[in-house]
DNA sequence: TGTACATCAGTGAACGCGCGTTCACTGATGTAC
DNA sequence: TGTACATCAGTGAACGCGCGTTCACTGATGTAC
């Protein structure tokens, strides 16, 4: 066991006028001891000052309190979730093949962000600074995928219901499916990609169509 | 401003011969904290034993330690869900009704017991005590499940996927969709028993059968 | 009938821990004169 | 060219808090003789 209380050492203070750096460097850590094998548990000022190397009063030159960094973490994890999503759909013309393309990428990001994911969709950050409102970074992450189902729709692969709606459903679903995969990891589940195509194409109904009930039994 | 840091204060000595009823009481107690309006934290030793009004060391009369109290939560939590879940489903000879019925039941329950359910499904207990196996509480939970969706498929309702593949979909969208609800409070939802009534129906392909694609707008 | 004793249902003080936050500070580096 | 000073990037000690857990204890109640 090497003494993990200790710091990284190696550190040494930035040249003048370079002071930003250590922001940086502090939201990396964060995001490190987050997606690391530790046990999903939650963060601490103090762990990830102890992960920089610094004191852990330095944090508070770039964060006003531990709530901003949260803060911070969880809007750049939005971006980078979005970004992943984006360069997964990246070049598909098909707009089923495209949602399912995001879809996976959006499960298997979360999946190998744990402890950001839940930061970013779970109950952590105080209601104070919740963000709920429409220009929140959720809430465009999930106007991207109405949208996504949307030219699904236009291109008549599946029933015209109310997009919004089966967004919501879609989001729910992927959803439960990363944290359960994450909470009960001793479950025998189907590979993840298998299970994520299966269930956005439920749930929106994907080539209703074309072929219904083609795949049963009773074929 | 109530001082809540004070103990329920009323409580006075069980009788002899009825010491185990301050086990019952601290169960009680636990539930009520987690059940509470409480931002959903997590449940302390202490916290529980101020709220049945007895010094903190009282617990361990009953429990060698808290990770024990909280797997006694767990045991009597899953005990009750399924009691929801069965008293919901009785008398409905439909299929597929008792299907609908018994997820209403389980998402009602899950969103009037947040803290419970959250510690029943949740990251929170320690990996050593986290029952995973086949004869855990949530693996009977979850075969009852199956069984339900296979009823269903015998009387020709739905298709006849794999049974065991299609209720790991249900479970994980009724999980998402729950825990989504608590944790977007501010998220314009749409009722639960519509949202979870949809979201099974499309899972398992309910009137995959009778008239797909039926509720389009390309009637 | 009285009394010694065992049992029972708890208690209270103390421990060490990690946490977020405060406060006054340090020591290197650049800049004005 | 030398020096006073401002700025910058941090530090270290201390605070009060709630936590889980330990240890030795207390005081009422029943029971054996």
């Amino acid at each position: 066991m090497i003494g993990e209380t200790e710091p990284s050492r190696i550190r040494r203070r930035n040249p003048r006028g370079q002071g930003e750096r250590l922001r940086e460097d502090i939201l990396e850590a964060a995001d490190a001891l987050l997606d690391g094998t530790r046990d999903a548990s939650r963060l601490s000022l103090r762990g990830v000052a102890r992960r920089v190397g610094i004191a852990a009063t330095s944090v508070y030159l770039h964060f006003p309190d531990v709530d901003h960094l949260k803060l911070a973490l969880i809007e750049a994890g939005f971006a980078e979730l979005d970004d992943a999503r984006d360069a997964a759909s990246e070049g598909i013309g098909d707009p089923a093949q495209a949602l399912l393309a995001r879809s996976r990428a959006y499960a298997r990001w979360a999946l190998d962000h744990p402890g950001r994911y839940r930061l970013m969709f779970g109950p952590d950050l105080p209601t104070a600074l919740a963000f709920d409102a429409v220009e929140s970074p959720s809430r465009r992450t999930f106007e991207t995928l109405v949208r996504s189902i949307e030219r699904c729709q236009e291109a008549g692969l599946c029933p015209m219901d109310n997009a919004s709606r089966v967004a919501m459903l879609v989001w729910v679903s992927v959803h439960g499916l990363v944290l359960l995969r994450m909470d009960r990891p001793h479950f025998p589940w189907k590979p993840l990609d298998e299970m994520v195509d299966d269930i956005v194409r439920r749930v929106i109904n994907l080539n209703a169509f074309t072929k219904p009930g083609a795949r049963t039994s009773a074929t």
